[in-house]
DNA sequence: GTAAGGACGGAATAGCGATTCACTTCTTGT
DNA sequence: ACAAGAAGTGAATCGCTATTCCGTCCTTAC
C-alpha cells in the first residue's frame, strides 16, 4: 500500500481530463463529429488511445459531455444577452431579438461547431444533448414570449410552440450558410424581422450598448 | 447465346425492384432508418440479401431513392394543396397556409416516416436527399412568398430566407410531437398563425373545400 | 433436351473504428 | 532503494453489418 492519490496527482488527472475534453471540442469545431475518432482525440491530447478510456467509459459519454459544455456555453451567452437587453430597454421583444441575434451571430462565427451542435449526424447519446440544446433555446424563447405576452407587447399565443418554431426557423435558415461557409450579412437582420413579425410585435431598432467591447458585444463574440 | 432478356422477364425484374423499394419504404415508415438493415429489406421483399445488390449498388443508393420518392410525394401533395387554394381563393397567403397545413398534417399522420425524412441520423448519401427535401419545401414557400409580395399581400422581404425559416419552424415544432406520438391538435393552428404573422400578412380563416373527400382533403390524407 | 447466360441465395468476408488488455512506466510511502 | 499500486500505452480484438462470392436454379433459343 504505497501509492496514495496525492493532491498533486489529483490535479494532474483533472487537467488531463480537461485536456481530453478540450481536444475533442477543438476537433469537433475544426472537422465536425465525423472527424472525431477516439484515436484522433487521443493523439490531439497527446495520450495513448487506451488512456481516453481511463477518463470516459465510451465515446458517447465523452462527446455527450463535449456537446453539453458547448451547448450550455451557447445558451448562456444568448440568454445573458437577452437578459441584458431586457433590463436595459425594458422591452421583452427587444430582449428576444438580442437572444436570437446572439445565437445566430455566434453560429456564423463557428460554423463547423454550430453545424455539429444542430444538424450533423452523431451518436444517439449525443443526440440527447442536442435535443436538450434545442429545447433550452426553445425554453428561453418561450420564457421571453410569455414575458412579452404578459407585458402586452405581443398577442396571446402558445409560447412553447412559438419558442420551438423560432429555434427551428433560425436553425434552418442558418444551416445552408453553415454547410457552405458563406455567411451572408443580410441573413441576421432578415431573421430578426422574421422573429419579431412571427411574435406579432414590433421592435425599435435599438443600438444602445452595441459598441465593440461592450458587455453584449463580448457575449456575442464568446 | 440463348438467354435474351424477354419483355416478361424485364417486367418481372422491374417489379422486383419496385418490391424492394416498397419493402424499404415500409420499413422506414415502421421502424425508422435505424431498423433498416439490408438483410431486413431483403427478408421483407422475400429475396436473398445478395439479390438486393443486383438492383442497387449499395445501401446509400437504395435509401436515397426511397427518400427521394417519399420526399417528392410529400412536396407534391403540399404544393398541390397550395396551388389549389391559390386558384380557389386568389390569396397567396391562404395558399401558403394550405401548404403548411398539408405538410404538418401529413407529418403527424405518418410520424416515423416524417421523423426519418426530417431529423433521423442517416447515411450521408441519404442526407443529400433530405437536404433537397427541405430545400424543395423552402423553395415552394419562397415562391409563395414572392407571389404574395408581388400581390401586395405582405411586405417586401428576402423570400428565400423566409421560406427556409418557415420550413425550420414547422419542422422543429413538429419534432417533439413526432418523437413521442402525441399529436396535439392545437399545434397546427398555432403554426398557421405563426406562419401568417411571420410573413407579415393576414389570412381569412378560409374553410371552403375542406369537406371530407374534397380534393384538398385527399391531398392531405393521401 | 440442352447448353448458354443470367438471376438468386445466403454463408463467408471485409472493413472500420470503438474498446480491451497485457505490459510498461510512473508515483508513493517506508 | 524498493515494493505496491496506479496510470499510461497502443497493438490486438471485437462487433457489427454492408458487401462479395460462388454454387445453384431459371429462362431462353435452338
Amino acid at each position: 500500500m504505497a501509492y496514495r492519490r496525492t493532491p498533486a496527482v489529483q490535479r494532474r488527472l483533472e487537467a488531463a481530463r480537461v485536456r481530453l475534453l478540450d481536444a475533442a471540442t477543438a476537433l469537433v469545431a475544426e472537422r465536425g463529429y465525423a472527424g472525431c475518432s477516439m484515436a484522433a482525440v487521443a493523439e490531439r491530447a497527446e495520450v495513448g488511445t487506451g488512456t481516453v478510456y481511463r477518463y470516459f467509459p465510451n465515446k458517447g459519454e465523452l462527446f455527450a459531455e463535449v456537446f453539453r459544455n458547448a451547448c450550455s456555453r451557447e445558451v448562456a451567452a444568448a440568454t445573458a444577452a437577452g437578459a441584458l437587453v431586457a433590463a436595459d430597454s425594458g422591452s421583452h421583444v427587444n430582449a428576444m431579438v438580442a437572444l436570437v441575434q446572439t445565437f445566430a451571430e455566434r453560429a456564423l462565427m463557428a460554423p463547423t461547431l454550430a453545424y455539429a451542435l444542430m444538424a450533423e449526424p452523431v451518436d444517439p447519446l449525443v443526440d440527447i444533448e442536442r435535443l436538450a440544446f434545442r429545447e433550452s433555446y426553445g425554453d428561453a424563447l418561450a420564457a421571453g414570449t410569455r414575458a412579452a405576452i404578459g407585458a402586452g407587447e405581443i398577442p396571446d399565443q402558445d409560447a412553447s410552440i412559438t419558442g420551438a418554431a423560432i429555434v427551428g426557423a433560425i436553425g434552418e435558415a442558418l444551416i445552408m450558410p453553415l454547410a457552405q461557409g458563406s455567411a451572408d450579412s443580410k441573413i441576421v437582420p432578415a431573421l430578426i424581422t422574421f422573429t419579431v413579425r412571427a411574435l406579432g410585435g414590433s421592435h425599435d431598432n435599438d443600438t444602445r450598448g452595441h459598441q465593440p467591447g461592450s458587455t453584449i458585444d463580448r457575449l456575442r463574440r464568446g
